[in-house]
DNA sequence: TGAATTATTGTAATTTTTACAATATACTTG
DNA sequence: CAAGTATATTGTAAAAATTACAATAATTCA
């Protein structure tokens, strides 16, 4: 689980690391769409899980002057990103969560909340498939979910759990190549997920 | 259960009933402290539970101009307020939830979005309590979880299930001059639910 | 062929949730 | 003061969900 951080190539807090952003442009943007524009300037991506996560607005948050910031967070594939600096980042790097630079501003605090909102969000919805390839093992989905919630499931329950959910299906595929028992690939359906919903259903770990 | 609105004495939307509100003073305010403000103005309440939502910014949501709106919640003891109008509404008046007219701008957006997080807040935190005297009867809180929820639970069961919490403790006083068996008065224990969350509790119904 | 490595699976005990109705207490009225 | 009215209070059995726990299976590699 990675953090995408930019090198700030101006001031204030020049050459320090900071969570990414922008700039929302008042004639054509919403914090949605500016949020899409960051993300889409520095990875290429475009479909993305996205979501806001809430508005930091401290009198003294940035030393120029009086900035609000509504925060997002988006969740991107491990295998699809390909980083790009943007105009007003000298780099950007996908950083290791552990390993996080103190950041600039109130971005820890940004960051803080995100994580805690992350949590509870991937107890309610099924958006941690976002993060997996089409194709994963179900040894996968637990690592995902053990390294957000910072928690450690027993591989049989968890199993029982998420299969009794009914709405990842087997793809009948193997993985292969790999040195030890391959794993059976399953995917996930969102049909199937978008029946339970309307059915009240609340999705739980 | 009611909501405060207020009657807009101003264009846009003249003479509609619409969520309270006022601009940011940059100089002096923050999101937050701004929103206490406008409650103050309203209600003279100062002590009381207040969230943030989410910033709505679409760009067409303002027919004057680009407005974005950090939205909050406040949850007030029914018992406490008393209402007063403010320099920007001629008239503020509490409407129950079901109730309410058709509302200008995208305050109906706001107010669905602001509904379903309350939802979602009260099966995790004790907030509920902000909206009861500070004794009351288990019937009580059961009717205002029914109401929130817009579901009804088992007297018995929801009994057992709060009780066994262990945050809410008996007065040792009852109920008087009611022309049926008095209730038990309760009153809500904010030291043992610190204590519960301390252990990585998680509050629910 | 065997060693290494991870994948897969079941069951019993415990806990939690659910469904369901009779009795208790205070006040009011006749 | 007895009967009536209205809500408060309480227990239990069945069902469902959660938890704890370890042996066998499938593939690659040497």
């Amino acid at each position: 689980m990675n953090v995408l951080l930019i090198y700030r190539g101006a001031e204030p807090y020049r050459d320090h690391w900071a969570l990414p952003g922008d700039l929302i442009d008042l004639k054509t943007d919403t914090p949605d769409s500016a949020a899409v524009k960051v993300l889409r300037n520095l990875t290429g991506l475009e479909e993305l899980y996205i979501d806001q996560i809430r508005t930091f607005g401290r009198l003294d948050r940035h030393p120029y002057g009086r900035v609000f910031t509504v925060a997002y967070f988006a969740l991107i594939k491990t295998q699809d990103y390909s980083v790009e600096a943007s105009s007003w980042a000298e780099q950007a790097e996908w950083f290791p969560i552990n390993e996080l630079p103190d950041l600039p501003f109130d971005h820890n605090e940004i960051f803080n909340y995100a994580k805690e909102l992350l949590k509870m969000k991937i107890r309610k919805q099924p958006i941690g498939f976002e993060l997996l390839p089409k194709h994963f093992t179900l040894t996968e989905l637990q690592r995902l979910y053990e390294a957000i919630l910072e928690k450690e499931f027993d591989v049989r329950n968890f199993r029982k759990k998420i299969l009794s959910m009914d709405f990842i299906t087997d793809t009948g595929l193997k993985q292969h190549s790999v040195m030890h028992r391959p794993a059976k690939l399953y995917k996930y359906n969102s049909r199937k997920y978008a029946k339970l919903m309307t059915g009240g259903y609340d999705f739980d770990l």
